[in-house]
DNA sequence: GGCAGGTAGTTCGTAATACCAACTACTTTG
DNA sequence: CAAAGTAGTTGGTATTACGAACTACCTGCC
């Protein structure tokens, strides 16, 4: 393996190496290949599998599907349709505004999501067991600080 | 998995709702959001981006290459063609064994993914720097702890 | 009241991602 | 040296994602 030809060496800046945003990113890919197989098991997209975690407890217009998803409007679309034609989502027109189009779970994809979302605890669960009763305390707190507004 | 039903009343119920499962998923959704942002930028895929982040200091052959990422090898012949077209990355036929490919990265991919990253480690970092110190310290223990092997 | 402009979704065309099955070209094994 | 196995590519298909163009509806404004 080489390393560093003849480089500018940079004593402490910004993009010096940071093993805190690798730890984080190693993470976040470890934890997405895990979500992926699971949906790849129950036949959806990690996108999909989003979908139906957004709309457990909700019920959301497209384009606030789409922002939360960070999508486009027309990428929606397509998701949308194709959950609806497995009968886990369902569209409602809005009646106070003709638009607007409400997206929900069905009864079917309700249960479909819960049966999904425990086997995402249970794949997950045993990698956060290595960890210490305290431990696993103190990760909430601080992936809490984290994502929080 | 072996159930023992007599005491299923004292197993870890592990489909009950789980804190911290959902906060390490929804800080997952966040840097894979931030991440397909920055490669976007850079008209990378999320997944272009980790072949870069994974050749940065290795040279593999495909199949090891599609291991780490969990695709198939027709997966990555398309990903390794797109990213050779764009001077990223070259392939080389091993002399040991002449069915095997070597990918690597080329000086300018280097350079570029360098680049890249610099710009992952400059977006993530402010979200981490919200933490003090001996929080980021913590989290990167149990961050490491997690993904030990 | 009517129409100009804005907003919500859909449709269409295109490219990338990903899979599987079938293939080629090498290597290893019997 | 033939048979079986391994590495990678190719071709076909579905999904994901985008942007542009479109439809339908709502809101202001004259």
């Amino acid at each position: 393996m080489v390393r560093n030809p003849n480089h500018v060496k940079y004593d402490r800046d910004m993009t010096a190496a940071n093993p805190l945003v690798d730890a984080l990113v190693r993470c976040t890919f470890e934890v997405t290949g895990a979500l992926t197989r699971i949906g790849a098991e129950n036949d959806l997209s990690l996108t999909q599998l989003r979908v139906l975690g957004i709309l457990r407890d909700r019920r959301l217009r497209v384009t606030e599907l789409a922002a939360y998803l960070g999508l486009e409007k027309s990428t929606m679309s397509g998701l949308i349709d194709r959950a609806e034609r497995r009968g886990l989502l369902a569209r409602e027109r809005s009646p106070e505004d003709g638009r607007v189009v409400d997206v929900f779970m069905t009864p079917a994809g309700r249960e479909f999501a819960q049966r999904v979302y425990d086997d995402v605890r249970r794949t997950l669960a045993p990698a956060l067991e290595k960890l210490r009763p305290e431990q696993r305390t103190q990760l909430l707190e601080l992936l809490e600080a984290l994502t929080a507004r």
